[in-house]
DNA sequence: CTACGGGTTTTTGTATACCAGAAATGTGTA
DNA sequence: TACACATTTCTGGTATACAAAAACCCGTAG
């Protein structure tokens, strides 16, 4: 047998690669771009999800090419990765631009978001093992203390990774990625939330009962009480709407 | 007023530019990337949905190029999109392939279609407007003729754009995008399924069931419903996974 | 003073050339 | 015969040059 074949497959892990002569290799996952546009994915990203760079601001190729010295092919490779996602917007011969998004997006958005966490709770109540329930466990503490504390962006970080270990929790990792993808592109919208004046408490005072209900199992009203906790609509939906800055959202004129 | 500002911003029918003269104007959604790579991508992702390109199949840039008569460029641009969709795989130095997923992943991904489809079909059932119903009304029959048929191939097509209406009578357009998006995905093993004897019957009866349910505004109902209809487990996980062929799925050695 | 139109500039889209890394093959040695 | 190392060749990653489109600026006319 001469000729070689070789079948790249993608799994979860790991990429397995099977040559002719029946020997084996494993690869790990790949980064879809270079690394030089990988790394800018990540900046840029960072950069939109954190708020230092602000729905509405436009991304000019060249000068992110000199800010971060490479050339313009890794930073288009980057835009298009993250247009991909959602968190820029691009028009054919008009640039990029961190993606804004209209009111209407913004409750369709939620409407899911809060389905997709829902699911993600409803998975942990039954599939998370003990010692995931007890890191959760931690980092309802570390919350609870920093609410005392009234730290609201040290309390986003916290809450944060509260709802992370809820993802990784529904053993679930298609949905897990889902889950973080919209969850970015909420970002920039959803940390606003918890500078409405006792948005935090509440907050926290509702991490206990979920909390509560996956270290039970009780798969129905984990889901229930998460779809709850993320669900912007009636009043909490007109005061996130009181927050967001202009340009935030829609254009109004000027 | 000199200096002129300019806002581009996503809406969800179209973007909206205001100029420094307060002129307003109007684009139609973007393709993310150029003319060339748009093409592209549509072309490849209806060859990989509708089965002519296989899980597992090499995509060299250079013959892609030189087939569609264009440079790589356009072609890297194509299948870093598909790859952000998750339809193409690719590592690193290594090249592009489309993407075939474990049986993990598998399970994995209906377990959220069903989610998702059924989320839609309870929306809809609230929010579907009569005329809309009429639409499903019809491609409801028209799914039962060509059931009678058993044309396999035929009912496929119809099936899609069954579920498509209710799609987009869910009134949810970040939605139904997220929807279609794991669709495609799952499309090359979905369509599998439909060939099992007795399979296309069944699901038949059971779109009658869903019309009902959403046709009387029963949304819980619909949901429940759709979750079935949609998601593959105990012996219909067996009886899927026993036709798709080699290849399709994580490595076999050789 | 305003509105319109053409030229200029800026910025994106495409093509191409070059470089680097990885896989396969061939050769040598144990 | 089997394993290991070096070489070759192929493919993808990056940079750059060129083309096309859009927006701005300025001049001119009404």
């Amino acid at each position: 047998m001469q000729s070689s074949t070789e079948k790249a497959l993608r799994g979860t892990i790991f990429y397995v690669l099977v040559y002719h002569d029946c020997s084996v290799r494993m690869r790990l996952p790949m980064s879809r771009n270079g690394k030089l546009a990988t790394d800018l994915v990540q900046k840029l990203e960072r950069d939109i999800v954190t708020g230092v760079l602000k729905p509405g601001d436009k991304l000019d190729e060249r000068s992110l090419s000199e800010r971060f010295g490479v050339s313009r092919t890794p930073v288009r490779e980057a835009l298009q990765t993250l247009a991909g996602s959602g968190l820029v917007a691009t028009m054919p011969r008009r640039g990029t631009i961190v993606a804004s998004i209209t009111v209407a997006d913004l409750i369709e958005m939620f409407e899911v978001m809060a389905e997709l966490e829902a699911m993600c709770a409803r998975l942990a109540a039954r599939r998370m093992p003990r010692a995931d329930i007890e890191k959760l466990i931690a980092l309802g503490n570390e919350c609870s203390e920093l609410q005392e504390h009234a730290d609201a962006d040290a309390y986003y970080e916290a809450n944060v990774n509260f709802h992370e270990v809820i993802y990784s929790g529904c053993r679930n990792s298609f949905l897990e990625r889902q889950t973080k993808n919209v969850r970015n592109r909420l970002a920039p919208y959803r940390r606003l939330q918890l500078h409405r004046p006792g948005r935090v408490k509440k907050s926290n005072a509702e991490h206990s009962e979920i909390l509560e209900a996956i270290s039970t199992g009780d798969a129905e009203r984990a889901g229930k009480l998460m779809h709850q906790h993320v669900a912007v609509q009636g009043e909490a939906l007109n005061d996130l709407l009181a927050i967001v800055p202009r340009g935030y959202l829609e254009p109004l004129a000027s």
